[in-house]
DNA sequence: CTCTGTGAAGTCATTCACAGCG
DNA sequence: CGCTGTGAATGACTTCACAGAG
């Protein structure tokens, strides 16, 4: 094992093979090649050995990938042997939602905690899981008695830098961003920022291309077909 | 303006720079050079040069841009100087959560239709804006009545792909997915996924990195800062 | 003979660095 | 002068292609 640096494409890559390797348990599938599991998704098959070829020699040639050792093996590299709690900051509607979110709940994160500086919020709980809302003022003291690894940035973008600075302060290392903001992190404080508006406008300038240019959109959607084809030939 | 294949890592900055530009208008700035915008987030100033260099010539030499007409060009290329109308599929707690959402609300986007399943929630209607519940049959239909060109899938994993096939058959051009799944999309229709869950596993794993690597040195930290953003270019 | 693991080649993205305009 | 626009250089990520293990 390599150590050297990963990207962070590989670790999200990383996540969706752990989560096909999942599925394919649950199916009852004992084993898996790299390209059939390239299939699965459009990916190139040299990419995930390569990608697993950073942390290790998990394969058997001329067979493919225990899937459940693998799966053990992704576990532990992404961490996910111990649960995550995980704090949100900012108790509205996209910080319930997420309080909610059942994905979360079914992999290793537990949202422990919600924050918001709102009286009337404040003091009342979210869920069925009774998740309670504090005042963020109160962000450092529960970060450690709640054992806090995690922080979620739910809040208006104008204040964004300040809950970010409150949160690091905290010491939390790990922060997942919502506003669309472009935040100032610390060193070792990772933050990674999901902005919907952004994706949003993308899409909106696919749509405002001209018809031909969005279709004639390259090398990549062809290989995606053919792989599709090659997909459905499977299932059957 | 040369029509070369444009990144998605560039329209999504492009999106980036505008938000900026409207908060500097706000501000009453008039005008900015590379160096000041790169300054703001931290990009290298000639990364935006090249970025706005593919779409024209928008700068004064020796003085940099003008924020209003910089402002009007990157809308127009980003084609929001015309309202979107969105659909969300799904009407659990996340789609909920996304009609209600503010943020887009404030751009040029208008959710004017949610879908699901249950009939519990059919004839319903969400937030304030009274947005309708539709049945998911009736998809095709509203697409056409109302127009819309956006659609959000907001529904489980395992029925994420079945939407998808619907909304193409109806003819959206543009989906955003927020479901934790590897769709396939087929040509000229661009899928945009966003996965917390690989998000939050990918900050997971950042947590499991021993500290020195999670700390290592400046300049790295600095690198990764800019790629905060979620760049998922490769649509999953 | 199949499929992994991996250098080498290829592709794409970012940054440098500077000519030349205003 | 200062700052843009852009080739050229560098760096990052992906894909190829094949030696060699099982």
């Amino acid at each position: 094992m390599k150590r050297e640096k990963i990207s962070e494409l590989t670790t999200n890559r990383l996540s969706v093979y752990l989560r096909c390797l999942n599925e394919l348990r649950a199916a009852g599938i004992k084993t898996i090649s790299s390209q059939e599991l390239a299939d699965q998704f459009k990916l190139n098959s040299a990419q995930i050995r390569k990608d697993l070829g950073y942390f290790g020699e998990f394969g058997v040639r001329g067979t493919g990938y225990s899937i459940e050792e693998l799966r053990q093996h992704l576990t532990k590299i992404l961490g996910l042997d111990k649960v995550h709690r995980v704090g949100i900051v900012g108790a509205g509607r996209l910080g319930t939602a997420l309080a909610n979110y059942n994905g979360l709940a079914k992999s290793s994160f537990a949202v422990v905690a919600l924050f918001d500086n709102d009286q009337q919020k404040i003091g009342q709980t979210i869920g069925v899981d009774r998740i309670p809302v504090y005042d963020v003022k109160k962000i450092a003291k529960l970060v450690h008695n709640e054992e806090i690894d995690i922080a979620v940035i739910a809040v208006p973008a104008r204040v964004a830098q300040r809950v970010l600075n409150q949160i690091m302060a905290a010491g939390v290392k790990a922060v997942l961003n919502f506003a669309p903001a472009p935040l100032v992190g610390r060193l070792g404080v990772k933050v990674k920022t999901v902005d919907l508006t952004t994706s949003l406008e993308s899409l909106s300038y696919f749509l405002a291309l001209p018809q031909k240019a969005r279709v004639t959109n390259a090398r990549r959607v062809a290989a995606e077909l053919k792989r599709q084809v090659v997909n459905d030939k499977r299932d059957l």
